[in-house]
DNA sequence: ATGACTGCAAAGAATTTGCAGCAGA
DNA sequence: TCTGCTGCAAATTCTTTGCAGTCAT
């Protein structure tokens, strides 16, 4: 209930009205300890079928999740797929990609460091650093 | 002429036939001094229209540059508009990427450095490595 | 009430696939 | 000749859009 509360005054203090829909998502995605990364359609299937109540259409899981993106809730990662992930940690930090699986996991903050940044061509200023390492299982 | 036989021959030597379409394909990728990149499209607009020979298929390019990135001869970069991009240059290096006009740029590899790489999770090894720089235009 | 949001279905963009015909070896 | 490759169109997959009806404020 107070969960509901704060979610509700989180998606009104971004600007986004709090409907049932929303709040059902945001609840879903941000009352967890630990990351979370997702797809859109995985979102779906992992919201539609969990619960029999009035299905939420497709096309409002992009929204909302674009929505939450904008306002800085949810991070966008690439992946070697080519597909959408978004992660409910929105902080700087870097993944592994699981190529066996298309799975993404977070890498420790401490486990990796860039030695040196290089500058940005004249004009330009670096916006975001995108580190994604590709694993796949040993080839014992 | 003698880098027909070349692109004849490097295609040979990855087992694939140096068919006509694949021949021109190869000679304008890899006849450069300068890596190039590109997304299927771009390079379909930029033979197909170049030249007022018979076009060659979009799904032959699809074909072709899979065939080429298997056999290593190019390299499919991740960018943030989850386009697929190809690289010419196969060895390890970064990228740039403008998100004002879409465009990937190479990272001087001296220019950047991880200071330390993260252990992949157990049963897993770490295939490769990718970083993209965003950059965008600046904000004064 | 009024503007924002949802849901549906249709459209769009990028990529893949099936298969008949063609062309390298 | 025989297998691999090409080209076309259709199919798939992921994502966006238009718009009428609904809901939050």
């Amino acid at each position: 209930m107070s969960n509901n509360l704060k979610i509700a005054d989180k998606l009104r203090s971004s600007g986004l009205r709090p409907t049932k829909q929303r709040v059902q998502i945001a609840e879903f995605l941000f009352n967890r300890e630990k990351t979370f990364h997702f797809t859109v359609e995985e979102l779906d299937k992992l919201i539609n079928t969990k619960t029999n109540d009035e299905k939420i259409s497709l096309a409002t899981f992009y929204n909302t999740v674009h929505a939450f993106k904008k306002a800085g809730h949810l991070k966008e990662i690439l992946t070697s797929n080519n597909k959408s992930y978004f992660d409910t940690h929105t902080g700087s930090h870097h993944h592994f990609f699981d190529l066996e699986n298309n799975k993404l996991t977070d890498i420790n903050p401490g486990e990796i460091r860039i030695k040196h940044i290089p500058k940005a061509p004249k004009g330009k200023s670096i916006k975001d650093i995108d580190i994604v390492i590709n694993i796949e299982n040993d080839s014992q």
